[in-house]
DNA sequence: GATCCTCCCTACCACTCGGTAGTCTGAGGA
DNA sequence: TCCTCAGACTACCGAGTGGTAGGGAGGATC
């Protein structure tokens, strides 16, 4: 008898769950508020109620994506002031941010192509960081002789972030270009596996010998 | 007095150009036919005259894009057949593709985000055969001993198409992410450069030793 | 029991959308 | 000179858009 059907004002969740959803499939523009409310399984103005504005709907959206990422990154960064494989722990973290829920990258991607500017203050507050501590991370190696010296810190960092977000946001689509009907689920262990291989080769000098207990992997 | 003014009948393209930019920047929802008609210089109806539904618009820029990617393609793949070091020379061609007009890739990213399954066939047709031959190649030169063997053929050259067009189409955003205002210019070219990088590095296995003439770079 | 207050509803608004109908103009060909 | 016709225009349409006004049901508080 508490509350015992819907479990009011869990209703503004439910629209920000569909709004989510259709917006990272469709875009903030291919979108009617009447699309997500029919979804919810209420009124137009019902949601107009919650979310006064359809603007102020996608800021809210776009609010709990960040500040679920605010709630990853502090860990992310602790890990990535200490060891020398620690780097493969901050990636792979950040991968399976993304990869946990598709429509992350999707909608981060729709806004970088739709309101760039906007997105700046954004970025240097959620990304700037990153980058930074990343890029000093590997500058560090790059004097320790652990990391390649031709690369690019900043612009190597970019492109890891560019390549994490747009490979998993367009996952589903190039999936058609797999061999054949691989299970979905290796195929994406696959991907991401790669990603990974790709990340950490092109920043890392080869071993200079000797010991070995990472570097090379077995010839399948 | 030969069609003085504007040359008739091109005004179709200018249409198209005009629609490629606003797609690019907005997406196909966050364009009407008025905007376009307008910058062209032309009512609504004398648009729909030269293309008679909006989505005809839209494909009509989409295989131009393609026609002129198809273009390039052979000779791409006709330099993917011979040589090693051409792999260099593909893919540094098709960087120039997408460079040389940004609006290329942010159109592209924006068709694999808004139009997955009708994006299908086109992929098919014009990315498969490319992802083949590169694939192939990256093949034999893991049997030769030039290419990493831990590489995934087809997961890497997906995820290098995904870099390539994800990073030319945010470019203008995350040039925020640089570390002082770089002229623009330099820092486009340090940018792809950092892109080839580690395409390469992360692919071709490092020279035995010996003989070097383009594996390692001066400490600069 | 009257009074809020929360939350959803119906009805409606002004506006924009993609698209159509039909007209006018001016160059080219007979 | 007359006709044709491509190509632009004005005027208009119905559907759908984001958003508003205002009412009503139901629970909690006094």
């Amino acid at each position: 008898m508490p509350t015992p059907r819907s479990t009011r004002a869990d209703i503004a969740q439910q629209i920000l769950d569909h709004a989510r959803r259709l917006f990272a499939a469709h875009g903030f523009d291919g979108v009617s508020l009447a699309d997500i409310s029919k979804r919810v399984g209420i009124r137009k103005p019902s949601l107009l109620y919650h979310y006064g504005t359809k603007d102020t709907l996608r800021q809210a959206v776009l609010e709990q994506l960040l500040a679920h990422w605010n709630d990853v990154l502090p860990k992310l960064l602790m890990a990535a002031t200490t060891g020398s494989e620690q780097f493969d722990a901050v990636l792979s973290k950040t991968v399976a941010f993304f990869a946990e829920d598709h429509d992350r990258a999707r909608l981060i991607l729709r806004e970088l192509l739709d309101r760039p500017q906007q997105m700046q203050p954004l970025i240097e507050l959620h990304v700037r960081p990153w980058v930074t501590i990343v890029s000093n991370y590997i500058r560090r190696g790059q004097e320790q002789g652990r990391v390649r010296f031709e690369a690019d810190p900043q612009s190597y960092v970019a492109h890891m972030t560019v390549l994490v977000i747009g490979s998993l946001a367009t996952f589903e689509t190039l999936v058609a270009l797999a061999p054949e009907h691989e299970p979905r689920e290796l195929l994406l262990e696959r991907h991401t596996a790669e990603l990974l291989r790709i990340a950490k080769t092109s920043l890392f000098r080869p071993r200079p010998a000797g010991v070995a207990s990472q570097a090379n992997e077995s010839p399948h």
